[in-house]
DNA sequence: GTTCTTCTGTTACTTTGTAACATTATTCCT
DNA sequence: AGGAATAATGTTACAAAGTAACAGAAGAAC
């Protein structure tokens, strides 16, 4: 049997910096930060604070690299994406998550591959 | 020239709640709570404390009415629908917002006026 | 009219959102 | 190299949102 860690709730924060670190890779406070500021107006030691608490949370791990702290997601963006696409699909648009997740195909926010495993997490946390 | 009140940010929770005020109209604490928990497993006083919060925040309107307390809306549907739909469309989606508004046309959670609504509002914050 | 049950008000604790400020480490100038 | 400017890290704090217990008031039920 397969681990059954539950799918993590993300705050819309929590979303944007792992948005971010997924697309980019690994990177420091300042990188993400910067673009952070595209979509917050947040002063850098929000955005430190911020992803400090992730750690914490086991959201991301950090870890010294040649004298600065890199940050890298500990979970897939489809983990990350279920929980969101499920509050969308069900509460705003009040539409199976089907429909949303046909969206996906014409953008390049997730790989097929990804979206077919985003798919999945959906159908199985439906039937739990 | 209309009055320019920006379009409210609304946490997930203020949204459900509202969501529920929407659909059925004027409600007390009990009955929207009773529609909360199928969502949220919160005690009543959550919701109590969250609606009371809500109309400090001009969110939601009290009045007494025959010895009860009747919440109601003070925001209209598309307007608290708006962030919400750009948020998603732009950082999880990454797809133009029309793509997500023509997705309400096949559900009930507009009339299509509040759709037509919707896609003006997305449109002026967009240029702003 | 006393008990039982719901509302209503008050208070409080935790997590998230937001940030200033102090301290180190790094770079850069002369 | 020694000190100044800059950037990174740590510490602390306060407001708002999330979560709820509890006490008192008002209605319902015998």
């Amino acid at each position: 049997m397969k681990k059954k860690e539950p799918l993590p709730d993300l705050t819309k924060t929590e979303f944007d910096i792992l948005r971010i670190l997924w697309k980019s890779g690994r990177l420091n406070v300042r990188e993400v930060h910067d673009q952070m500021v595209e979509n917050y107006s947040w002063a850098y030691s929000t955005t430190k604070t911020m992803m400090d608490r992730m750690v914490k949370k086991d959201l991301l791990k950090r870890e010294q690299f040649h004298g600065v702290f890199l940050y890298t997601p500990l979970i897939s963006r489809p983990k990350g994406f279920a929980r969101l696409i499920s509050f969308f699909s069900d509460r705003v648009l009040e539409l199976d998550h089907g429909a949303v997740v046909s969206l996906f195909s014409r953008s390049n926010a997730l790989t097929p591959e990804e979206i077919d495993e985003l798919s999945k997490l959906l159908k199985e946390d439906k039937n739990k």
